[in-house]
DNA sequence: TTGAAAGCGCTAACAC
DNA sequence: GTGTTAGCGCTTTCAA
């Protein structure tokens, strides 16, 4: 009872006392080009859908090198951003009849690159890939290959593979100019992950406000050098005893601003009272944190779903010469964590 | 340049003029058992490390009828919950040679269908399931025909399929307590997607509490039909106006508590002033709401850990008869929405 | 100690 | 209109 005698092609094709070949023609669609007898047609259909059967995509894989599948690997799922793209990237390769392998680098190259070799190992079709942001060498390498594969958030310009990106230094540029216009001039810029394209455009868009607004750039403002909350909790303290004249602090993540707001809470700073906070990268609860956090969006649904259709793109014209980067706009979510000063 | 002649079993053993059985059997490190002399065996391992060759898995799927593939349904992937979840399954799959296949059933019981079709189509291993909740009709099926399938969170017991989840009873008993503890009487419940085992379980703790005390139920307190923030939001406000002598609102979700406090805020009820709230599952970004909430943590990375286990036995031992569901314990969070009452 | 042959389930080239 | 054959890359009898 436990060896249900799965179907197969030949199976069903004695039963209709037909070849397995007419089996497989029919149930692909092909039975009008091949002319095969309607009442042949029907009966097998109806049997087919009857038994719900599909033919083994296994074997099909394994004759037409082609596995239907795409691989997919993130820092961390359960990083609601990270989480975010996933769910659109799974969604829309569904609608294109894809299925997701995921894997999980926890943040780390080794075993980024492992998946990689894993992934590529399973014969995936394509891969998506949000890398952790450093030494890409072994990319280089697929690049070259002319591999389907797209970079997704951290990306490397620059590679030779396609990737999709919100727009950092724009969204950057823009939260800036906002406290600006509230009257700051003393903005603390708790930076990402350093060398990584994300972080790298952020801290790029922030100086050009400073600069388009004549505000001198100090670099003693710019601290930190990851994307997680302990980061924006320590460089926080520190920030305040050593510049205790900032208005502004400028927390290019999310979670950078969850520890600013720690840090912050801890040294009895009010947000916006004593100290206005943007952060970057716009989650559900951030509405409702005390105060509700301005922010720069990020365009992750997008982002992910732009990604598959750049990677079925790669897929059907594998050495298309145009590796396109793709930059998604941001848009900045005024709540209350900003005070105007006069 | 494009087709790069992947290597196989047979082009290694023309290189060795040996044949792909030999190539086999060392790859799979059976050359002891079949005493491979020692040198052939070492030239085919260092040229597979070398050209970084590893047999290819489809061809093995369809000769073994094993993938090494489990497919993962979560009901919706960007929720921090199952994210966390789906972290841990991915984590703990891939120490045990295990790749993993993500489907989103987008809160949906057809696509959750469709999806488990798919995943059984495309021949995993096995199956781990975060049901929606609703019909589990044809889940019965495959718990007869003794599929590799384990169910998380909203399990069905009874059903005869392996599944772990939070003790809800317990973790909602424990919260009510204290709230009743804190002098609290008239304690409302945010109760989540009726029917299924997580809100029934969690709506029987908070009976239970109350009735051990002695505080007499009232059925008008319990509210609500779905996990999702509107559901918190619209019930929390139909609350206050039907039964405004509460003084401690149960949220049995995250997202529910976030509704909650939404309603609160406009109708201008302080929390924990006014109003107590407890909410359910623990994520960071609950320390820093305003207040910083009490909640119940529940394990959700043992849960994925747990759930992989149980899969990996029920794989190994196809037929055994006793399916054991799995209660993991949660615990109270005590942060600062709670108000002791005199 | 090693290899030849068969076959997993499928599709495509080439018959007829 | 339909079937025969070969082969995708692998493992596993069975034979030597």
């Amino acid at each position: 009872m436990n060896s249900r005698p799965r179907n197969s092609l030949k199976l069903i094709s004695e039963k209709f006392g037909v070849s397995p070949t007419t089996v497989s023609r029919v149930l692909s669609g092909q039975a009008q080009k091949y002319r095969i007898s309607p009442e042949t047609e029907k009966a097998i259909k109806d049997f087919a859908a009857k038994e719900n059967f599909t033919p083994n995509p296994i074997a099909k894989g394994l004759r037409l090198k082609k596995t239907h599948t795409i691989g997919l690997i993130i820092p961390d799922i359960a990083n609601p951003f990270f989480a975010g793209i996933a769910s659109q990237v799974v969604n829309v390769a569904r609608t294109h009849g894809y299925s997701i392998v995921l894997c999980d680098s926890e943040e780390n190259p080794a075993l980024e690159k492992q998946s990689i070799e894993l992934l590529w190992a399973r014969q995936v079709d394509g891969m998506i890939l949000c890398p952790v942001g450093q030494t890409p060498d072994y990319l280089e390498r697929y690049a070259r290959e002319q591999r389907p594969l797209v970079l997704v958030d951290r990306v490397f310009p620059g590679l030779g593979l396609p990737y999709v990106s919100a727009d950092n230094f724009t969204g950057a540029k823009n939260a800036t100019a906002h406290l600006l216009d509230n009257g700051h001039r003393r903005i603390a810029c708790l930076q990402g992950m350093v060398g990584t394209a994300p972080s790298e455009a952020r801290v790029g868009g922030y100086t050009a406000a400073l600069k388009e607004r004549g505000v001198p750039f100090d670099p003693r403002l710019v601290v930190g050098d990851s994307f997680g909350e302990q980061s924006g909790y320590l460089d926080t303290k520190l920030l305040i005893r050593a510049t205790p004249d900032i208005t502004a602090i400028f927390a290019m993540s999310n979670l950078l601003a969850l520890g600013a707001l720690r840090a912050l809470r801890e040294e009895n700073r009010s947000v916006p009272g004593d100290i206005s906070v943007i952060a970057f990268d716009d989650q559900p609860y951030l509405a409702h944190l005390s105060p509700p956090l301005t922010t720069v969006a990020q365009p992750h649904l997008e982002m992910g779903a732009a990604a598959v259709k750049l990677l079925l793109d790669e897929m059907r014209a594998p050495s298309s010469a145009t590796k396109s980067g793709l930059y998604l706009p941001t848009s900045l979510v005024i709540r209350q964590s900003v005070r105007k000063l006069d």
